[in-house]
DNA sequence: ATAATGATTTTTGTATACAAAATTCAATGA
DNA sequence: TCATTGAATTTTGTATACAAAAATCATTAT
């Protein structure tokens, strides 16, 4: 029996890709029109496989469309981005339960490794080095708890909490010194084959940086609005 | 300001529904492959929206295609299976936890309606009636929490979950009597607004299912053979 | 009879075409 | 000057066209 390779390389995946890409480092701004013929031709593609993609997107909520008026970047609502975060809980709560279930040493070494650099400081400062940590974080995660759906999902809701608060401190709803903590405790839960545990830390988690966020907006006038009115 | 009204009326979209009705009602049989130029033909449109449904159901992970091979109705593996279960566990949790914020005195009376039927005969013989009457508990309770992204990703898990095992007794897991008295302890949780005894409710009903679904399948060997391979 | 080969048919992936809707812009009148 | 109208332009939604790939089928050779 004749095993078919994985070449799913056609256009609208391509395209999907890189468009996703734009959208995470505001290349393609929240709100923002997306013009067809244009970023067609500049991806050198037709609009058929460029609508295909911008469909996937749009399942994804990354993307909506107006009939008849084209498609936008999404632009979320606070009461959607703190659902965003609800469903990461218990999502990557799921996740951390599963990974506790199948981690390797040598994953649990690449965990470790992760937040490794930001144990020895006594105050961290570089933002971004942890913001790409964090994020990094979550991804591996997501790939070691090997679960094809939830890893699917997951990455889709990362990239829009992520997105949305991308101009503020990259990204970052809570300062590194309060959260490398948290961090730590979910790795070790996960490495010591604790499923609950891991579960149980990395909501805590969750919904300690959720209610943050939610405080943050309340309290902030100017960051409420950009991120409210649509 | 003109309010523009949702008049999300295009051709895929409309396609895309009768071509889920059509794998949820197993027109369109797992693992079929799916004739693009009948199926449009069928529908009276042409292949372009139709491709576009079939993206569309494609990322919601009913559909998959084989490049240069086509579309075919996703069949899934005994693994898989079981970690759509897993995730409809954790949603399904935030689903319940969130309905009991916000639920009303008439939701409430319509949620205790859908399972009254059943309260007063000892015996539930009526497998279609009962399967039916859960498949409308589990999605008004997403429509209840209103919360658009949860709804959209379970709608689709629940169909996943539902088709599969739609030719054996009406995609029930287990028995009607046994399951009754949970499906009521998870009401009576969010009626009486007690967010964390209705998520603890709804995912110990969902985790004793799973694991049903585990055993049933291990001892069953045709049914085994049916879902397993591919 | 079975397997291998090549010709024929079907189907896919993508570009292009085009009518209908939306948008832009200029001209006209208040 | 500002608002209004309507013609010109752009963009969307969908159908159709077509080359390249895959599947089917018949033919020949083993």
């Amino acid at each position: 029996m004749k095993r078919p390779l994985i070449t799913s390389t056609n256009l609208d995946q391509k395209a999907y890709q890189i468009i996703k890409d734009m959208i995470e480092n505001r290349e393609l701004k929240p709100g923002e029109k997306i013009p067809q013929e244009k970023l067609a031709a500049d991806l050198g593609i037709s609009r058929t496989p460029l609508i295909s993609a911008l469909k996937f997107l749009e399942q994804e909520k990354l993307v909506e469309t107006k009939p008849r008026r084209g498609f936008f970047v999404r632009l979320f609502s606070l009461e959607e981005l703190v659902s965003i975060f609800e469903i990461r809980e218990v999502l990557e709560g799921l996740s951390a339960r599963r990974a506790a279930h199948s981690i390797t040493a040598s994953q649990c070494t690449q965990l470790r490794k992760i937040f490794e650099p930001f144990t020895r400081v006594s105050n961290i400062t570089d933002y971004q080095a942890y913001s790409a940590a964090d994020r990094k974080f979550h991804n591996l995660l997501a790939e070691i708890s090997s679960r094809e759906f939830l890893s699917s999902i997951l990455q889709t809701y990362n990239i829009v909490s992520l997105a949305y608060l991308y101009p503020t401190r990259e990204g970052l709803i809570r300062a590194p010194n309060e959260t490398i903590q948290e961090h730590i405790d979910i790795i070790e839960a996960i490495c010591s084959y604790d499923p609950k545990a891991a579960e149980e830390a990395m909501r805590f988690h969750l919904q300690t940086t959720a209610a943050t966020l939610i405080e943050e907006i309340q309290s902030d006038k100017s960051l409420r609005k950009e991120v409210h009115n649509r």
